[in-house]
Parts: C-alpha cells; sequence; structure tokens
DNA sequence: ATGATATATGAATAGTTGCTCATATATTCA
DNA sequence: TGAATATATGAGCAACTATTCATATATCAT
C-alpha cells in the first residue's frame, strides 16, 4: 500500500497523489519550464551566454571565443534567440547578440551556487 | 573585422574575446552547470521536482500522479539522485523522495519568472 | 556589378537520451 | 521459508539533437 496519509516519523508532511496534484502548475506550464531549461543545458549555448554576460559580441568572437565553427555558433544562437535569451542587432555586416533579460543572468546564479554547494562527488556527462 | 573596441553606438560596452575569456569562469564549471540544467530540461523530471516540492513522495505515487511507469520514474529518480537534487529515505518497502535542498525550489522560480514574463510566442519544443 | 566578408540555414549524420520490457533486489507478512 | 509488494536496473530501441558540410543571403568596398 502507498500514499499513507499518517505521518509515521519526523519527516516532512506527505500529502496524496490526488493533493499533490491540486497544488501543482499545469501541464502547459511545466512543459515550458523544461522548455526553458533544456536551452541552458548544453554546454555550447551555456559558454554562449556566459560570455554575453560579460559583453555584447558577434558571431565571429563567440566562434573564436569557444573555437567552434561558425555555422554551429549561429545555429545555437537561433535556438536561444527563440526562446528569448538573447537579441540580435546588426551592426554592419555583423551581428551582435546580447542577453535578452536579466532572467538569464538570476537563472544561472542559481546554477552556480548549487554547483558550487554540492561541488565534489557525481554530476555525470558532459563535465570531463 | 570583428572585435571592434569601438563603442559605435549606444549600446553596451563591447569587449574583445580576449577580456571576455579571462572573465568567464573556468571550463569544468560551465561543462558541471550545462549538466545541472540539462536534468531540469526534461518535462517528466521536471514534474517529479515540482511534486516533490510539494510534498514528500514514494515512487508508486509518482507514478501514479504521473501516469508513468514505475520503472520510468525509477529510473529518472536515479539522476536526479546523481546530481544531489533528491535524495532517498527507504520507509518498509516503499523509498520515499525528497527535494535535497532549497536551491531545487529557486531555481524553478526563475525559470517560472521567466516562462511568465515571456508568456506569449516561440517555445518551440516539448510545449504542446 | 564584382569580390570579399559576415552570417544564416538546410540536409545528413553520429551521438545521446528516455522509455519499455524483463528481471533482479529488498522488505514485509503469513 | 515462501508469497506478495515496492523499487532498482540492464539491455534494446525509437526519437531527438548538436555538429559538419555545402550553400544561400546580406552588407560593404572598389
Amino acid at each position: 500500500m502507498n500514499s499513507q496519509t499518517s505521518v509515521s516519523s519526523d519527516e516532512a508532511l506527505r500529502l496524496t497523489p490526488d493533493e499533490v496534484s491540486s497544488r501543482m502548475p499545469d501541464e502547459r506550464t511545466l512543459y515550458e519550464l523544461a522548455d526553458l531549461f533544456r536551452v541552458f543545458g548544453d554546454s555550447t549555448r551555456i559558454k554562449i551566454l556566459c560570455a554575453l554576460s560579460v559583453s555584447d559580441l558577434c558571431v565571429a568572437d563567440i566562434a573564436s571565443l569557444l573555437s567552434m565553427t561558425q555555422s554551429a555558433i549561429s545555429h545555437q544562437l537561433r535556438v536561444l534567440k527563440q526562446v528569448r535569451l538573447v537579441r540580435v542587432a546588426r551592426k554592419g555586416r555583423s551581428s551582435v547578440y546580447s542577453l535578452d533579460d536579466d532572467h538569464v543572468r538570476t537563472i544561472f546564479d542559481q546554477g552556480f551556487r548549487h554547483v558550487r554547494h554540492i561541488a565534489p562527488s557525481s554530476e555525470r556527462g558532459e563535465a570531463k
């Protein structure tokens, strides 16, 4: 049997699935949230966002900064633009990209705080 | 030519790639950041985290809540555990999962703020 | 217009990932 | 111990994604 409502020990209050369900945001919002975070979940895009948090940059500069091809960077910038994390401004033949708003920085900082807080152990994935 | 240092208009200061490079966190940290956000970048995991932010829950309850198989949930909980976003406590034959710390909630909230702020348009991906 | 430079984009591909299915492990109860 | 319940996990597969390559578009200088 599951879903016991009784507080069997010194743990936090446990609610039933139904009670939890009624207190969750609507599905739509949760999917949008996942979509947003997925964009942050790639090292190339993270590097781009991080670079842009330091300074506005054109495509070629970002490519040189990350030692990646112009094409790869352009593709990722498109993704970042679609979710409104960056915006473009044409300057002559260059496209100067910048962070769209400060939410990016805030989300970033929270992430930093977590990885620093956790520091050691696990974190399998891209991290070498 | 790129990397112009002159401020050609009313835009933010633009730095050279080298200047930007020296002000970025080390690679290792950026990879860890991407790894962390990637975990948030899946709707199933987002739902699980969201549910756990409301109440501690056992595997079966989460599965019923999300209408998914126990196996699928267990696999995702493993991922969440590896990056220290959730922790387990055995209670009889059940495993009761809970958020590991409050960074999760904070990162969440920032994400919420962004998707609400942006609200309309784009956001292609999982969002129906 | 022509050539050079900067960026954008479509198609193809290799690598990754989330789920399912089968099965193993763990715990409780009779 | 043996049956039942709850969870964990490995293998396999389908779907997705980040990069490359080729090429298109856009802007500037001559």
